[in-house]
DNA sequence: CTCCTTCATGAAACCGGTCTCACTATATAT
DNA sequence: ATATATAGTGAGACCGGTTTCATGAAGGAG
């Protein structure tokens, strides 16, 4: 790789104008200029981006936190996130911090480090007082988490407004008796908090009131959703439909139906939540709330980008529409 | 971030013994080294990775080349190879080819840059001559690819043994007419060529013909497999087993049976390729040649990481095994 | 015509490390 | 006792850039 020194000797030109050039600095005369780069093209010299880092004088790695990349939610993020960096020749470091708070500490040391610039969390284990130290280091952008610190942007939907939609829709639809998935019926913030939040309001609406009994906590796989099944079949009192949380139970659940015998949607209705691309292989295809990943991504990748920039970010909260996919499971 | 400097004043101990005592080098007296590390611990100084790497003393990261993350195929594979370069401390820089050249070629120039150690390609654009010359700047894996480049690496799965399996489980079930799709059935090299072999074998070892008209160029979507279904049931002569070369043509097969009515295994048996999660949601549940992704990231990132350290590899070519895993599809 | 900006330029410091080299002190060989 | 290796140490060059600063030339104001 040819170094600056070798377009300084080739042109004849100070290291410094050199610079000058590469920087699109003023004050150079055109002469020069011409001269410096038409040495950097016979070289096919490119700047050795590790040494400018020295100096602090680049932006372009941005460090991505995800829960896990098999996780189909994440690896849409993913490729929303990375598309947006490549067309602006930003790189992307990820790491899966499964939830580990060591792991993601070592991971926001990069930022310290300054082996990246900025991160983007679509996932974050620790609280708020242990994140912000890191904001000294360089910009965070938030996607898809509900931590707030001030001044940090973030990305997501309303959890509310999805859950009030899904719930409403299972009510439109005529189903009375709503079974409901949730990480925590008492949560005092977060997702959680909002969801509830947004199925109480729904359900109030109509007068109706929640049955605890068919209130399930911590469901997320396609392997809970088999559990979840068994148990409703199991039930003397059962719901008639079901608002899931997640796209992986409401399939898991379909495959149990086969075997228990359980029709969907005639015994039960059955609502995802994502839209994930396994809503039209299971068997009824899932209804289901779609989220917007691809612009949440693609909005994150913009607000690191702009900061990097350092351009002042005229709006740090942004909640993003979600959208009801009728399909043939509700 | 404390620096080099900040540990010399700190501990009276000249820059040189400092980086000696960093970087574990011998000839440094018990007394000082104590000393340094102590002073190292009050100011909790942490090597600047990117000085480091300014002198070429650094390898902590590594390019990862996929086609797209929202591929379950790749993005199982980054899962396997994050975790074990987690595991050793290395960091992964992702990149999504979609198979272009031109973004492959400025992926790599970050090899040449030195912002990247190495590379571990998961799909190759460009061909082996333009793909050669980056070796010069570091250590290149190939895994899941079919290019050969003498002393470069590579971790596959023998595609004749998997395509000679797939067929000869549908032969020994009992099926005679085999379809079979494939990326070109005159391929000269490359995975094609290796499982047109397979395919080969297997029908001749029954002594049974391949009948072209059965036989599906490029199909690699779930919309491609509702095509082929659509295509089979307009047959006259239609095949009663189908060797799809990928679990999403698969899987979209099974969803056009649902709608032209066609029983699957019944009326055609569907063999996936993959083993994707997707297998267990359609219905019927997939067969499929399950390929050991977990394996493949997994010694991928053991080479490369082994190529860090200036290891010789004792080996350069690893065919890993295949199973065929049964469900209700075949 | 002098004084003050602004432009153009290169020398040298700097970023935070590593590494070569020269030098001293001690141990071993002859 | 002298020659020779080896351990321990720090000064300073170096990696490849950016940035400060000093200097000279040109242009405009008074």
């Amino acid at each position: 790789m040819a170094t600056i020194s070798d377009v300084v000797k080739r042109s004849g030109i100070s290291k410094a104008t050199v610079s000058r050039v590469i920087n699109n600095h003023p004050h150079v005369s055109k002469e020069k200029r011409e001269k410096v780069l038409a040495a950097m093209k016979e070289l096919s010299y490119t700047p050795n981006p590790t040494a400018r880092r020295m100096r602090g004088q680049l932006n372009t790695t941005v460090g991505l936190v995800v829960h896990r990349v098999v996780n189909p939610y994440f690896s849409y993020l993913m490729d929303a996130i990375e598309r947006k960096a490549a067309e602006h020749n930003i790189r992307v470091i990820f790491f899966q911090s499964k939830e580990d708070k060591q792991k993601e500490f070592e991971f926001l040391d990069l930022l310290k480090q300054k082996q990246v610039d900025g991160m983007i969390l679509t996932t974050v284990a620790n609280s708020v007082e242990d994140i912000r130290p890191y904001l000294e280091y360089g910009p965070i952008v938030f996607c898809n988490e509900y931590l707030r610190i001030d001044d940090v942007p973030i990305v997501r939907i309303s959890e509310e407004d999805a859950a009030f939609t899904g719930v409403t829709h299972l009510l439109e639809e005529g189903y009375r008796n709503i079974a409901y998935c949730t990480g925590g019926l008492f949560a005092d913030e977060g997702k959680d908090r909002d969801r509830n939040t947004g199925f109480r309001k729904a359900m109030e609406a109509k007068q109706l009131s929640i049955n605890p009994e068919w209130v399930f906590i911590d469901q997320h796989s396609i392997e809970d959703g088999r559990t979840v099944m068994k148990k409703i079949t199991e039930m003397d009192n059962k719901p008639d439909a079901i608002f899931t949380g997640s796209d992986e139970v409401a399939a898991g659940m379909t495959i149990a139906a086969r075997e228990y015998g359980v029709k969907i949607p005639e015994d039960l209705a059955v609502l995802g939540f994502d839209d994930q691309p396994l809503c039209l292989l299971t068997s009824p295809q899932l209804s289901t709330i779609h989220q917007p990943i691809e612009e949440m991504g693609s909005l994150a990748a913009e607000l690191i980008i702009k900061l990097f920039k350092g351009e002042k970010l005229e709006q740090l909260e942004y909640e993003l529409p979600i959208k009801l996919v009728k399909r043939e499971s509700t």
